[in-house]
RNA sequence: UCCUCUUUAGCUCAGUUGGUUAGAGCACCUGACUGUUAAUCAGGGUGUCCCAGGUUCAAGUCCUGGAAGAGGAGCCA
């Protein structure tokens, strides 16, 4: 049976075929009604003609928004002026009622906080259904992208036993029973007598993982589910969420930028050439949306427009120690605008000095480098300046920080001391460290959050609408 | 975790200074209508006013505590 995307695309004239999909509306009057069915394989439904000589009305009755049927018909150019064609059923199937005082679904606009609450059925609005097939979409870019480029993918333990990361909170995972649990002489859980042994958790990054791999494979990625147990409360934050982790072996921090660049172009224009329906629906959503807002409000480009607009120009790219110049020197920090002045060299950029540089100053996305060591991660390579770690974040308007990355330290002295500097359990890291004694190599690779690659691409601005089934704290359903 | 806001019908929301029977649009039901486009027109009333206390003659409205949701911050991807 064909899907409505090929039927709509078809011209197959006055033959009968059969069509399945889910009812969105229904509008009746005396001798004719009209059935919207859709099928999820395209945002754009098929229109039902159904005429009272040739079907019993009475099923009607049986039909609302929500019902799964079965359309035998001939397909015909449509008299009406918003499809081309449409479907002159013949006979109607049933598969499933849906009971219009219990279906939650209307043919109206509903809060994206109401349709979370009802994330088993909101794959069925236009709006999820263009989201996931989006979704999809940039998926298969990644892996596309990486497969042209010769990486290998490489799946990373979702189990780890090892908690060096120091990416955030973590997850446990054990068999030991919640209640009285195994002790050991001084009271702790005697981890021991767990499944494994040892203490284990859920992975917050396979990067270290990717690491060993690139050390022999010189290029790879992994794109798998990454676990954080913070309290985070954001429309950013997922505690479950999908990342995109490439390592390069010889390779420099240049090198990693130009592979951030080049992978985050491609899933848009890859988004551009394939999604182009959905696309233009999220842009004339997000438009409607902004006529509520004042004009000063409205953004400049529209969705199609900003996606357009990445791939035509080169991220800006400079150095942490540039940043803060540019910073300190702005109107908004001498005006004290900020809420946190800048002062000096060092601190920490909040997200309001991230969105002056990507959104008032630039205007475009900014790679920015090199990082006091202090507030970056242990593996990061080390400056010969010693106060600075080759460490890339890409920040991108809307979003903020959408790739962290770096190239790493392959010294194993370096990598040794920093570790010890940091109180790092070196029993937990020994394997890491092997890689830096037996033929260490220039490398480098990054993390890319595929939940905000897609908030980018759609235009959505909470996170939780972009993955089916968002994990937050206080929220586990479905 | 912190700050701010929100919580009233299935959904989106209004509800004045604390006052009598709790309001609208949509959805739904009934009817009308020769092809509609989230059809239109006429009629029909949905309710644990988030929860627990308190103030008061009287609480959807005021106070205290709690929960959930949203926005922002921190943490980060």
């Amino acid at each position: 049976m064909k899907s409505i995307k090929q039927i709509l695309n078809s011209s197959e004239y006055n033959k009968q075929i059969s069509v399945n999909g889910w009812v969105r509306t229904k509008r009746m009057s005396k001798n004719v009604a009209f059935i919207t069915l859709n099928d999820g394989s395209t945002i754009n439904n098929i229109q039902i003609v159904v005429d009272a000589d040739k079907i019993d009305f009475a099923i009607l009755d049986k039909i609302h928004t929500g019902a799964a049927l079965k359309i035998t018909g001939e397909l015909i150019k449509s008299q009406g002026k918003n499809q081309n064609v449409e479907i002159s059923a013949s006979k109607i199937h049933i598969y499933g009622e849906a009971n219009p005082d219990e279906y939650p679904l209307q043919p109206k606009k509903h809060s994206l906080e109401f349709l979370r609450e009802i994330a088993h059925l909101r794959f069925r609005t236009n709006l999820f259904g263009a989201i996931t097939r989006i979704r999809h979409a940039m998926i298969f870019a990644v892996h596309d992208y990486f497969n042209k480029n010769g990486f290998y993918n490489i799946h990373t333990p979702i189990i780890t036993g090892s908690d060096a990361e120091g990416a955030g909170e973590m997850f446990r995972v054990t068999t030991l029973p919640p209640k009285d649990a195994p002790v050991t002489e001084d009271g702790n859980t005697d981890f021991s007598k767990d499944f494994f042994g040892k203490e284990t958790n859920l992975t917050v990054s396979g990067q270290l993982e990717a690491e060993l791999a690139a050390l022999a494979l010189s290029k790879v990625y992994t794109f798998g589910p990454t676990f954080r147990a913070e309290n985070s409360n954001t429309s950013r934050h997922l505690a479950e969420f999908w990342m995109i982790e490439p390592e390069i072996a010889f390779a420099d921090i240049n090198d990693d930028m130009n592979l951030a660049e080049g992978l985050l172009k491609y899933c848009v224009k890859y988004a551009l050439d394939n999604c182009n329906d959905d696309l233009q629906f999220l842009t004339k959503r997000l438009i409607n949306e902004e006529k509520n807002k004042p004009q000063n409000e409205r953004s400049e480009l529209n969705l199609i427009e900003k996606l357009e607009f990445i791939l035509k120009n080169n991220f800006e790219r400079l150095t942490y120690t540039e940043a803060i110049d540019i910073l300190k020197n702005s109107k908004q920090n001498k005006k004290k605008k900020f809420k946190f002045p800048i002062n000096e060299w060092g601190a920490d950029l909040q997200s309001e000095h991230e969105r002056y540089l990507v959104e008032k100053h630039f205007k475009k996305p900014v790679i920015l480098t090199d990082y006091p060591k202090e507030i970056k991660a242990f593996y990061m390579k080390q400056n010969d300046d010693g106060k600075t770690v080759r460490a890339m974040d890409i920040l991108f308007p809307g979003i903020g920080e959408i790739v962290g990355g770096s190239q790493r330290e392959e010294n194993y002295d370096k990598l040794y001391s920093r570790i010890k500097e940091l109180n790092i359990p070196e029993k937990d890291m020994w394997w890491y460290l092997e890689t830096r004694k037996f033929g260490t190599v220039p490398h480098a690779g990054f993390g890319l959050g595929f939940e905000r690659l897609m908030l980018f691409v759609t235009g959505m601005t909470n996170i939780r609408d972009v993955i089916p089934f968002p994990r937050t704290p206080k929220n586990s359903e479905f």
